[in-house]
This record gives C-alpha cells, structure tokens and sequence, in this order.
DNA sequence: CATGCAGTTCAAAACGCCTTGAACTATATG
DNA sequence: CATATAGTTCAAGGCGTTTTGAACTGCATG
C-alpha cells in the first residue's frame, strides 16, 4: 500500500512479475492470518513461498513483496520458529534459501493454544480471585457474589468456545496440507 | 492507570470506594471483551454497571473507572447501540442513568457475525478470484492452481471454525443472563 | 586476511487505534 | 427566555505495534 512509486521499470530484473492473481492470493492469506492474530505480512512471506514452490532468497522475497531487508528477516525468524518455513542452502550459493514447510493454520493453531489459552486462564483466575475477596468480606450481598460468578462463567464458556474453535480448525484442514512438496 | 493523583479527596463524594474486588472483577471482563475484539473500556463499563446492578450517570461511571467525560459518552453510545446497555430517565432527576440489559457474550456474537464473517467471505472471494484469473491463465501450471485451492480451503475452514466458535458459545451461556433485573 | 555479500539487530519513524478535552449542542428548570 | 448542567463531537495527542534503514556481524572466497 505505499511502495507503487518505482514501478517495474528497468533496473531491476523481475523474475516472475507478479502476476495480479499472484499477488492477489498472497494479500488475502496476509488478510486470513492477520486475523489469527498475527502479521499481516508473516502471512505473505509465506504465502509467497507456497505459491511459488521453490525455495526463494531473502533478497528476492523482499523484492517480490516490497518489504525491508530487515522486515524480510524478522518475519522469516518467526515463521522459521514456528516450523512453517525451512532454511535450505542450495549448493553452489552462496546465500540461503527457503521454501514453505507446512501450512499456515497448524502453526496459528499451536500459538494460540500458548498464547491464547494462557491469557485466558489469567482472566478466569483474576475473575475466581475477585470472587472469593467478595465471598470473604461480609458486607458484599449474595446477589453481588451471584453476579461475578456469572461472569467466570462467560470467561469459561470463552475458554470451551476457543477450545472447539480450535478442534474444529484441525479436524477441517488437517491431513490437507500434510505433504506437497517432493 | 492514570489519574490516580487526585484521590478520594473531601470535594467528590465517592459512593462505593472501589472496593479491590470489584475493579479487579471490572478489568477482569474488559480483558475478556477485549480478547473477543472490542474494546477494554467497553467491556469495563459494562461490568461496572453489571456489577452494581444500579443505574448510573455518566459522571459516576466516568468517576469510577477514570474514563474521560468524552469518552464515557462514546462507550455508551456503542453499548447502546448493541443493546447491552439501557438508558433509563429517574424522575426526579435531570440526567440519564444508565444500567447493564443483558449480557456482553451475546453482544459479541452478534457484531461478530455481522463484522467477522463479512471480513472472511471478503478474503474468499479473492482467493476465488485469483484462482479463476490462474485457471484462465493457460500458462499457469496445473499444481499453481491446486495450490491455490488449498489456500482457499483454509479460509473456508477459518470460516467454518468461526461458526463453530460462536455456536458453542451461545450453547455454553445462552440462558443464563437471560434476566436479572426486576 | 581483505573484500564483499548475506543476514541480524535495533533505534527511530510510520502507522493505526484509542482517549482526551475543549467547544459545541440539547435539555431541563426557575 | 436565561442559566446551568448533561451529553455529543471531533481534532489533537498518546500509545502500542510494525516497519524501515543503517550499522554491524558472520561467513565464504580469492
């Protein structure tokens, strides 16, 4: 959304040149894993590589998607560390390249079980805690007790949802993507 | 997190002292909202006025969560606006009050349903695109094109969890703030 | 061991979202 | 109808996150 100034012009030499579609398929998985919660453009790193099914460099990742040479790293760092990207060195070259592993949705799934489930269970134990101050101090109604108990039941009924969100996620794309490269 | 300078001087007459437990609680749900994608504040109000299970003014709930008078009216606004939150008159009193009307899961679902779910079809009716464009396209590679349709089945499964999601939720507490006034 | 290029790091800039606060509008009351 | 108080609006500011770009590190090669 910035970077349309310096169009292809003649300078550089664009391996494959981004072909609409391409590009159009690319910024909607951006779109699809930006809503799981992450970057917009780890989505389109990897997009990009699962498209193209060849190991690409750094170099032309960040030409192909119009992003900065340190951009390109971190977000290969994080997609590498969740095991959706591999780091593979082609033999006579001199820099790495890497290629598209597994698909997007397991890895979004394992971090949100890390992420998500943690930030969760905190609420419900914060929730738990005001209840038993309220419960200890005489003063506070019965009515009032019934009430924060009401809501750790919507902090639980959080926690099953997200729970059955991910099941469901994993029973529908799972052993889809389980092998497509060799 | 703010203007805790001017304390609980002698000038405003502080009605219930925040008692620990109860912002605790409070923050608590504007947690869990924001989890669900709302705002913090929103849910904070919310559970102010839930909490309490009184109507309050503006002012009141502007003083007790250190919210700005501008934004008190915003919040509410939108509370309104998902019907969780009623604006009643007290006859002898000029301004409105306002009181906690059901609960905040149900709200969530809704503008979930609308907002989320016209964002998801959005994102696969491009990806739709871009495979027709490449099915069009006699020099893409019949493999491109496959990939291209399992890109597409993740977002369909996103979909799919999502309603899972949703369901289960109002499975999970349906019922149980159904009512609670009178 | 000097050179050059690939890759990393991180402070600063850009960006987007939320909140503030002051000006403004609406409403009730004497 | 004048005044006071409640409520709304919105530009400006604040804040957290993402991206950039320049300095730096590491590695391979001659």
């Amino acid at each position: 959304m910035k970077g349309y100034l310096w169009g292809p012009s003649a300078a550089t030499s664009v391996r494959t040149p981004q072909s609409g579609w391409e590009s159009m398929a690319i910024d909607a998985v951006g779109n699809v894993i930006e809503f799981w919660g992450f970057k917009r453009n780890q989505g389109r790193v990897w997009a990009l590589l699962y498209l193209r099914d060849t190991a690409l460099t750094a170099a032309e990742i960040e030409k192909e998607l119009d992003l900065s040479k340190g951009g390109v790293s971190m977000l290969i760092r994080d997609l590498e560390r969740w095991g959706v990207v591999l780091r593979v060195r082609t033999p006579g070259d001199a820099s790495w390249r890497y290629r598209a592993e597994t698909d997007l949705l397991q890895m979004a799934r394992r971090v949100i079980e890390e992420r998500e489930f943690a930030f969760i269970a905190r609420i419900r134990a914060d929730l738990a805690e005001a209840r038993k101050l309220a419960e200890a101090d005489a003063t506070v109604e019965r009515e009032k007790v019934e009430r924060l108990r009401k809501m750790e039941a919507v902090a639980e009924a959080t926690e099953r949802a997200l729970n059955v969100f991910l099941k469901t996620s994993r029973l529908d794309v799972g052993g889809m993507f389980e092998r497509f490269r060799a």
